[in-house]
DNA sequence: ACCTGAACACCGTTCAAGT
DNA sequence: ACCTGAACACCGTTCAAGT
């Protein structure tokens, strides 16, 4: 078959999806949520902010796209010959990965329910669930709840990565400052708040990430004893 | 003791923290995230926005002073002589309604972690695991594990409101749309999240809610026995 | 002490006009 | 078909000026 393409050589500076969702990631990377902005992308694409519109239909749209790329990545990791709980232990790591190299991942996932990054993750899940010998009406749920965990941590990183860049700390920091506001809470009222806060800074949110993702499978295990 | 109050009678319109956190609710609830701004508050209040400010930080403090107010009143609800177990289900569904009632407390809980709001919830929590035998080094994993799912469904259920509020959908006919989009996607990359598109529109969100919940306590229960 | 409201420095999005 | 960039309709926040 022969191909008829346009014309002329393609230009390595003309404007594409792909690329401008290239340059939205750098930006979030770089600033933040609230550094993607029509404005600094079309700067940092040399081109005027109506021009990105003929690519993308709106911000929200270019947000989702961006998180869709971090998140096909993440999800593309493959390892065989695992078991089935392993191999969820490696998707969830993964996406606690991708969230902390990436915290506007985190809310973007959190605002896009149903969308296609959601559904990677459901889909990788759900393949390791069948396994599992969870029942199919039980499915849904099953994995309802292990994404909801995941996106749940997800977005609370996410939220403590922003606040500890607006307030321009890092985070030993500003766990720390959490610490401290938790330790002048009302004795009488926040008895459990105020003695956990000590344990707080020197914990380790990747561990405590994965402990819940284990506390989950054996309530499945425990549910569906498989042979 | 004398109080020495300032002088004349308080004119039930003055401006005052709590009449602003009131309006902000009463605007959130009608029309949502986006419908909280300092312009219609300030005429909801029939004053100008500076005034306000007299009153609240930023958009940011009012925001998290009007999710705690109804995290407030649904921590509040007690019921005495329940299992710690029951208790924990209690509390969560307690979240779970208040969040349905007012979808803007899911995504302002999400974007304040360690912020009044969310101890509330830590701390009713954290005093029924220490009932559970759960050994003290583990307390902060258990609870936040147990608070991330609570954040993490509540977030994904503000966002599916909001979604459909914008989309101008009720609940089913969004979430047919949703089970459409993914019956559509190509059957050899995901052929878990077609399966489970048709029993997506049917299922109880409240009841899958509390599924994660009892799965998460069942991981409990099976890793410190209690006796 | 508290309120007013114009002004500032931004946004996302649109659209006539260009090539 | 794709890009330009001014213009529109908004934001949150500040601040001199009032009472």
């Amino acid at each position: 078959m022969v191909k008829k393409s346009p014309s002329g050589p393609r230009r390595e500076e003309s404007l594409s999806r792909e690329r401008i969702i290239d340059a939205s990631i750098a930006l979030l990377d770089e600033a933040g949520e609230s550094g993607l902005t029509f404005r600094a992308l079309s700067q940092k694409l040399a081109t005027g902010p109506g021009a990105i519109y003929w690519h993308v239909a709106n911000k929200s749209e270019l947000v989702t796209a961006a998180c869709d790329t971090i998140v096909a990545r993440a999800m593309s990791a493959q390892l065989a010959d695992a078991t089935p709980e392993a191999t969820i232990r490696a998707i969830a790591l993964g996406m606690f990965d991708a969230i902390d190299a990436h915290p506007w991942v985190g809310s973007a996932l959190a605002h896009a329910p149903g969308q296609l990054p959601a559904v990677r993750i459901l889909e990788r899940i759900g393949q390791q669930i069948r396994m599992l010998g969870v029942p199919r009406d039980d499915e849904w749920t099953t994995v309802s709840a292990l994404l909801s965990y995941i996106l749940g941590v997800g977005g609370q990183n996410a939220a403590n990565a922003q606040f500890a860049q607006t307030e321009g700390l890092n985070r030993p920091a500003f766990l720390e400052s959490v610490a401290n506001t938790w330790s002048e809470l009302d004795p009488a009222e926040y008895p459990f708040a105020r003695s956990v806060a000590t344990q707080l800074s020197g914990h380790d949110d990747r561990a405590d990430f994965l402990t819940g993702i284990d506390l989950i499978l054996k309530g499945i295990g425990k549910s569906y004893a498989q042979q």
